[in-house]
DNA sequence: TTCCAGGCCCATG
DNA sequence: CATGGGCATGGA
């Protein structure tokens, strides 16, 4: 069968699957291949304004790239002098934020922490083949909760988890048994989500913000991971740059960058981790 | 060899 | 409430 065609607008797929938000997108020909929950499917952009997706799939990809996203819209909105968000943005702008299955975005992020993104994507992989269902030889579905709960912490080990294990496992577990309902969740508003989050092992506030923006759809929501941290320090506060903690550079994003900081957050992610900006054998400044 | 990575937990003050 | 050490693993 033909592959089904999408018109599409300020999408940039390859810089969307890049970009540190999912991590099990394999480069197959032109295009990609994946699972979109427990779908197998085949993406390629072919040209600026056609993306081709496996027969019958137009929906649930529309969906999962978040397609119905109004990127002309979101960028109006964020500061329109803010040099270095600019340039950010020219640097990818059809990237998207994804709209991901929960427990997979959930799961994947708490086996992130302290994880360089290579990394993250081997744990992802390993996890898939060993505990989730097979459905074509290459492609496996994302490991249930109740796989994962069942597998055990040791086994978890085996996949170089190291303390992560335990905190995936006993996460898997709380989901599996119904303690936290993650769909249930979701009538939550942002502050109330995020804290409920924030109850599982070994999810804190970044990894919280990334379930809700990469899952979701809480365009508002604002991970500040290592790179976002040192971003926003250099392009902002370049001339006391620890005055600032934490914290203070949250609240600065949020009344910055507007109520979809999460986009800005993900084009500012992404042009520092991969355009060189930041070189990584720089010494201490 | 040393440093660092899409951080979180826990013990202190 | 804010801060700092510890934590597993692997690549640069």
């Amino acid at each position: 069968m033909p592959p089904d065609t999408l018109h599409v607008q300020n999408f940039d797929l390859a810089s969307t699957l890049d970009s540190g938000q999912v991590f099990h997108w394999s480069r197959e020909g032109e295009g990609f291949s994946g699972m979109i929950g427990d779908q197998p499917v085949r993406l390629h952009q072919r040209d600026e304004n056609t993306l081709l997706v496996s027969p019958g799939s137009s929906a649930l990809v529309s969906h999962y790239l978040g397609l119905d996203h109004d990127l002309a819209a979101i960028q109006k909105t964020l500061p329109k002098r803010d040099k270095p968000l600019q340039r950010a943005l020219k640097y990818a702008p059809g990237l998207r934020i994804l709209r991901q299955p929960m427990w997979e975005c959930l799961a994947t992020f708490i086996t992130s922490s302290l994880k360089q993104v290579p990394h993250i994507r081997q744990i992802s992989l390993t996890l898939r083949a060993k505990f989730g269902v097979q459905v074509e030889p290459e492609l496996h579905a994302y490991p249930t909760p109740e796989a994962l709960a069942k597998a055990g912490e040791q086994a978890l080990r085996g996949c170089s988890l190291g303390y992560r294990a335990k905190f995936l496992h006993q996460t898997a577990l709380r989901i599996a048994d119904g303690t936290l309902d993650l769909e249930a969740i979701s009538a939550l508003d942002d502050a109330a989500l995020e804290a409920a989050l924030c109850t599982l092992p070994g999810v804190g506030p970044k990894i919280a913000n990334c379930v809700m923006l990469f899952a979701y759809e809480r365009l508002g929501a604002f991970p500040v991971d290592v790179w976002i941290e040192r971003a926003l320090r250099e392009l902002y506060f370049a001339d006391a740059p620890d005055e600032l903690s934490s914290k203070q550079l949250v609240a600065f994003a949020h009344q910055h960058f507007g109520p979809y900081r999460g986009y800005a957050q993900q084009w500012i992610f992404h042009h520092a981790r991969t355009s060189g900006m930041f070189s990584r054998q720089r010494k201490g400044d």
